[in-house]
RNA sequence: CGCGGGGUGGAGCAAUUGGUAGCUCGUCGGGCUCAUAACCCGAAGGUUGCAGGUUCAAGUCCUGUCCCCGCAACCA
């Protein structure tokens, strides 16, 4: 019976086309997943999709479609999450989508058999709540007491919700965190011991009313599953639990291994094994945070209009050549600085100049000195040969060390670091000149050429994980069957047959223009974000009328810039000393750091409205509110402060 | 004093339990010609943010300090 070894990635959300982040983490699983297949595991791989909540609901509102079709469309549709994994050669064994009706019925069951535990209870969701915004919020979310989306007042409210008894396992995870290695790399545990459990874990709503786009509570109409049951519990209904499409829980549960982004560890490493303990389950045996790849040192964001996207790069460079760039450039557990330049670089030096490179000189010399077949008679040189053999033969203990502790980046290094050696073996060899005097250095040139092939072929068994179609087309150059692809065959050096014979093909991995691809790559980006370009959204006029009276009560006065600085821990606050003609100074705060700073605006003459009661913002009063003119460009706010005349004096009415 | 991560030669990154600071790119010089103008060798370049401390020995531990990034929800 072969071991069996069950990973999966998140089930990612359908708001919108999945990005170069969301590859990232599949990528790295799926060369996990062969890589175990290598080594003769029964790999189980699931990825998926989560599909319900409030913002597909939104959104698809937005698209004039329903939830399911619009969902429909990112994850089946041209260029959707299916044809991504399948352009990116991804092996998954099953893909879960949590409207799929089997997970759909099986996760109602899941709730109920928590209620009826006693650790799911119905209790009273009480919050703030913003009637224009139409959104609840809990007391720590609100900025200055006031929605923190539009900054208004917000009212009491409550609404009826189940929760989940998540504080009754606080000491259970804790000592899970804390005293096993559950949750890797250990930097993580600090991180979730410290900002929540410390804290206190208070239980956790698991219903909603606000929306229905989700899995009905069955016994109570109107409440949905919130996501952390619907989602979590993917990992073990794709499986068969509670349902009976699949049938492989007893084989599979528990996992191995779930890799999730950074931001999602809290829910894999406190609230699902706690849901696990509620249930009597066996927990996975652990969860892996990787790190996020940044752009110009930020993080990626569609706000920021700096996605990148994984097709074009796919299809530019090769998707074994994007595969690689990922695992082998950035270290899994921490961030990394993603750019196209790193991109490029990597793909020349690593994959044109020194493996494919290799393989093109190796192959074009076989079939140059000997038409193609290494002959049997052949001179070892110990000497000579032992360094690059002892580094071959090791080579596979290296990689399996690091592979293990999921170090792509290490493996990949190890497997390289033997690549530059048979480079400079060929060197120290010279074949060219044992070439020249055949009848003398014939045998040892064979040998040479023989140990360049074996080493290509140790080499690219363990890169088949990372680039399986490359590596395909390598054994095929070096004329290495299957038998000599297995994991087993990566051990021994001399596997390779004495009389190996060549096929010369085509260059593996094109060596790249550097500067002629970047500047192509930004010309595209720049057509996508003209292309991306939206009208200039303008908030609807009021159709509400004002009376004039009411209207002459607002004291609008121009006022000068005397001082203005930031307010220090605040993020957006200005304070600013106006000049409003009293010959007082008056103090106002505007939260605009985001769109000024506080040094161009000191002489400016604006406009305020001076007789609105004072209010208090992070311990400072404010005394009336500067005018802005505001509108959404391509999604971004746009603000800016009505500047008039400098003309004008200070304290001039408007009217 | 909210929490966490990070500050290492021009750029981007490494350094298992503290033990001569490495790699890729770039720069300069040399070699080779089988190969994808690639490959191989050598050189220049760092008082590892700053200030103290522990130690025979600190990038690595401790204290202080400065700077950068992330931290409701959504999001790998």
């Amino acid at each position: 019976m072969p071991e069996k070894f069950y990973i999966t990635t998140p089930i990612y959300y359908p708001s919108d086309k999945l990005h170069i982040g969301h590859t990232y983490c599949t990528v790295a699983t799926d060369a996990m997943a062969r890589y175990k297949r290598l080594k003769g595991y029964e790999v189980m791989f699931l990825t998926g999709t989560d599909e319900h909540g409030q913002k597909i609901e939104d959104k698809a509102g937005e698209a004039g479609v329903t939830p399911k079709e619009y969902v429909d469309r990112i994850v089946e549709g041209e260029k959707g999450v299916l044809d991504l994994w399948k352009l990116m050669n991804i092996s998954n064994d099953r893909f879960i989508r949590t409207t799929d009706s089997y997970h759909v019925s099986a996760i109602q069951k899941i709730f109920k058999a928590m209620y009826d535990k006693g650790d799911i209870y119905k209790g009273k969701y009480v919050g703030k709540y913003c009637k224009p915004c139409e959104s609840f919020w809990t007391e720590s979310q609100l900025v200055d007491g006031k929605c923190p989306d539009c900054g208004r007042e917000v009212q009491d409210a409550e609404e009826e919700a189940y929760f989940f008894r998540l504080s009754k396992y606080a000491d259970q995870v804790r000592d899970l965190l804390e005293n096993t290695d559950f949750l890797e790399p250990r930097s993580r545990v600090h991180e979730m011991v410290n900002n929540f459990i410390k804290p206190g874990l208070e239980d956790l709503c698991v219903s909603r009313t606000s929306f229905t786009w989700g899995v009905p509570v069955d016994f109570d109409p109107g409440h949905v599953v919130y996501v952390w049951i619907d989602a979590l519990f993917n990992y073990m209904t794709a499986l068969g639990f509670m349902n009976g499409e699949h049938h492989d829980l007893e084989k599979f549960w528990p996992a191995d291994v779930h890799f999730v982004g950074k931001e999602i560890v809290r829910f894999h490493s406190i609230i699902w094994p706690a849901m696990l303990m509620s249930l009597d389950l066996p927990l996975p045996k652990k969860v892996y945070g990787h790190g996020w790849l940044l752009l110009d040192g930020g993080k990626m964001s569609k706000s920021k209009g700096n996605v990148v996207d994984p097709y074009l790069l796919a299809q530019r460079f090769g998707v074994d050549a994007l595969r690689f760039f990922l695992l082998r450039s950035f270290p899994f557990g921490s961030d990394g600085n993603f750019s196209n330049e790193l991109l490029i670089q990597t793909i020349n030096t690593d994959l044109a100049n020194d493996l494919g490179n290799l393989v093109s000189r190796t192959v074009s010399m076989v079939e140059k000195y000997f038409g193609s077949a290494l002959p049997a008679d052949q001179r070892v040189d110990d000497t000579l040969d032992k360094p690059l053999v002892d580094m071959g033969s090791s080579l596979r203990d290296r990689y399996e060390a690091q592979m293990e502790k999921y170090q792509f980046q290490n493996a990949l290094e190890e497997i390289f670091k033997v690549v530059q050696r048979a480079n400079k073996y060929i060197d120290e060899n010279a074949p060219w000149a044992l070439a020249k005097d055949m009848e003398q250095s014939g045998p040892r040139l064979a040998r040479v050429l023989y140990n360049l092939l074996e080493t290509i072929r140790l080499c690219a068994v363990l890169l088949t994980p990372f680039m399986p179609e490359s590596c395909e087309k390598i054994f095929l150059q070096i004329g290495a069957g299957a038998p000599l692809q297995t994991w087993d065959s990566a051990g021994t050096w001399g596997a390779l047959p004495a009389g190996a014979a060549t096929v010369r093909g085509e260059n593996l991995f094109p060596r790249i223009d550097v500067e002629k691809e970047l500047a192509e790559l930004e010309e595209i980006a720049a057509q996508a974000k003209k292309a991306a370009l939206p009208a200039i959204e303008l908030e609807p006029l009021t159709t509400e009328s004002v009376d004039f009276d009411t209207f002459c009560k607002s004291d609008l006065r121009a006022v000068k810039v005397k001082a203005c600085e930031a307010v220090k821990k605040s993020d957006k606050l200005l304070k600013f000393t106006l000049d409003d003609g009293t010959g007082t100074d008056r103090q106002i705060l505007s939260g605009i750091h985001k769109f000024y700073e506080p040094e161009e605006l000191v002489g400016k003459t604006l406009v305020a409205i001076v007789n609105l009661p004072p209010r208090k913002m992070m311990g400072q009063e404010s005394q009336g509110m500067l005018l802005s003119a505001v509108h959404t460009k391509q999604g971004e706010e746009k603000l800016h402060l009505i500047m008039v005349d400098d003309a004008i004096p200070a304290g001039a009415k408007l009217c």
